[in-house]
RNA sequence: GUGCCCGUAGCUCAAUGGAUAGAGCAUCAGCCUUCUAAGCUGAGGGUUACUGGUUCGAGUCCAGUCGGGCGCACCA
């Protein structure tokens, strides 16, 4: 609505002769009271201007002109506000809007396509998610999703590292408690992975090859099977979620030679050699972070000779850039927090537009089961798993309850209101209005032989004015605008606490007005309305990876 | 010690710098011979951790204090 908005009003500002240098911003005020939108514009120019914001309010509203039938009144209002409300029609024929695109209901239709790329989950295979990388890998797809609703072509990519010194240690790991299947006693190293998935791929390796390996102190074959066997177990359990990426991205690549024979890691070492943030002490080559005013500079290539993970992460982006992705967007866990910065201040000094970069990090997860609150981590093998939790609570609610609550805020995942199939969870409220919708419709079919694809008479719908409808009606014209807002701030919350208002809205209209009872052309008009409304439901239901029962 | 996140109703959480801070759960009182009561209506419940500052206006921005979480490796 803000396009809908800016234009008139900005027009009405230059009538009046005022300068104009501030931003026009159209809200929705919290309490209807105040209209359907209102603006701050006349309170945010008057001091400059030297004018009684009421007074200046009021010369705006003169030369506003809006087309007939949109907004039915426009008023002044508080110390300064303009506050529009919309007529019923035109909050009815947003709603003809809604049966006309259908699934394509608050898309964006792009001119040229803008690529995006959204990295998520990227977790290492030394072992099965976690609960906490469940948070990010929902947190990840919705922002896609939602990506994807507003004209980008995306590709989601999870990118990992199977070289690493935690590889290695992976692979000793399971060489040890193979050993130990072979019948030796052997003493467990508190740094190596403890959890029970390595005895598991151990026992499998015991399986296959007997005693044959106990001599041999290569781990390739260990760390190999390890890594295969975790890394289709991590596929499996994302699947679960409907999460799914399109590229694997393995930092191995970055140590491939170009045809001048440099790899990424060499490229990046010399460009930011160039630019002086280079140095060589300690028999290592550090980024000089200090002359951007932090406390240490960085390791990019230990004394091994082997790069550190920062490196590669800088040439990773790197890679992203050469991708030509207009919008990059990393989804990480709050563990990671002290990794970017360093990447963002390199590409920076490489002239990459890192504008273009968006980070969502997301905060840790605890899970309450009986009070109780579970504590992750892989290594010491007590972690919590994410295939516990979908076998606990199911897929539906476990993506939801990831993504209801603002990614800033440290979730509290209570288990066993997530088990409730009642009226305490959430996910059953929502999906409930879609199923109470699906069966009006079949009842409606039965009944009156209502036939939903009959849009000629769409402009029934003009008919309704009850409060009830209107409010219905408004909440489905503001979908488009919620998916934006989402998009700008990258938090798919927004869309989660959206649609329950919507389906509160539909229940107090379902509760308030009769439908296959009321008269031929209103029940027509009510059952648009309704179908409006699932179409809507389902849409969002879509972006957030939620199912949309028909009946419960 | 330091960087980031958080502190809002009994509990879990909302609130692009706007108007009287809102939902759900829990508590209490109503609504099913009528399209799914997994629903609806109403009531109670607050010094937005604290102290200053900026602003016409602060839960929101700035400074500081207190409390909780996560980091601060030549691990990733």
């Amino acid at each position: 609505m803000h396009d809908f908005f800016i234009p008139v009003i900005e027009t009405a500002i230059r009538l009046t002769g005022i300068d104009t240098s501030k931003q026009i911003i159209i809200e929705q005020p919290s309490d209807k009271k105040f209209g359907d939108f209102s603006t701050n514009i006349a309170l945010l120019t008057a001091k400059e201007n030297r004018k009684n914001p009421r007074e200046l309010a009021q010369e705006i509203i003169n030369h506003l002109i809006f087309p007939p039938d949109t907004v039915a009144k426009i008023e002044v209002a508080g110390p300064g506000f303009i506050n529009f409300y919309l007529s019923p029609v035109f909050i009815m024929k947003s709603v003809e809007q809604v049966l006309h695109d259908g699934d394509s209901y608050g898309k964006v239709n792009p001119g040229i396509t803008k690529k995006a790329i959204v990295e998520y989950v990227s977790a290492n295979p030394t072992g099965p998610l976690t609960i906490g990388r469940g948070r990010g890998g929902v947190l990840g797809d919705c922002i896609a999703n939602i990506l994807e609703t507003q004209g980008y072509e995306v590709t989601r990519e999870y990118y990992f590292n199977d070289a690493g010194r935690q590889m290695q240690i992976l692979g000793e790991s399971v060489r040890l408690r193979y050993l130990e299947c072979c019948g030796q006693t052997i003493e467990f190293p508190d740094t190596h992975y403890k959890g029970d998935y390595i005895r598991d791929i151990a026992e499998n390796i015991y399986n296959k090859y007997s005693a044959a390996l106990v001599e041999s102190s290569d781990i390739q074959i260990f760390k190999n099977s390890a890594e295969e066997i975790i890394f289709t177990s991590i596929k499996k359990t994302l699947d679960r979620l409907s999460i799914r990426h399109d590229s694997f991205f393995n930092e191995h690549t970055l140590y491939k030679p170009d045809e001048a024979g440099l790899t990424t890691n060499q490229r990046v070492i010399d460009a930011l050699r160039k630019n002086g943030f280079i140095g060589e002490y300690d028999g290592a080559t550090w980024f000089l972070t200090t002359k951007l005013g932090q406390e240490k500079d960085k390791v990019l290539i230990k004394s091994s000779g082997e790069p550190s993970y920062r490196l590669p992460d800088i040439g990773y982006h790197i890679s992203k850039f050469e991708r030509n992705f207009s919008m990059i967007v990393n989804v990480f866990g709050a563990d990671h927090i002290d990794e970017y910065p360093d990447v963002i201040e390199a590409l920076k000094i490489l002239g990459y537009d890192t504008g273009r970069i968006k980070i969502a990090i997301n905060q840790f997860v605890t899970t309450t089961v009986d009070g109780q609150t579970l504590k992750m981590s892989t290594r010491k093998g007590n972690a919590d798993l994410l295939d516990d939790l979908i076998d606990d609570v199911g897929a539906d609610a476990t993506r939801l309850f990831f993504i209801m609550r603002s990614k800033d805020s440290h979730l509290n995942f209570d288990v066993e209101l997530a088990k409730k199939q009642s009226k305490d969870n959430p996910v059953f409220y929502l999906q409930y209005a879609h199923a109470r919708i699906c069966s009006l419709l079949r009842m409606a079919l039965q009944e009156t032989g209502f036939d939903p694809s009959l849009s000629s008479e769409h402009h029934l719908l003009q008919l309704l004015t009850t409060p009830a409808e209107l409010q219905l009606g408004f909440a489905l014209l503001d979908y488009p605008d919620m998916i934006k807002t989402s998009l700008r701030i990258l938090e798919p919350q927004k869309m989660v606490e959206y649609l329950h208002s919507l389906a509160e809205y539909f229940h107090r209209f379902y509760q308030e007005c009769p439908i296959i009872k009321a008269e031929a052309d209103i029940c027509k008009a009510r059952l648009f309305l309704s179908l409006a409304t699932r179409q809507v439901l389902r849409n969002g239901f879509r972006i957030l990876g939620v199912s949309a029962p028909e009946s419960m």
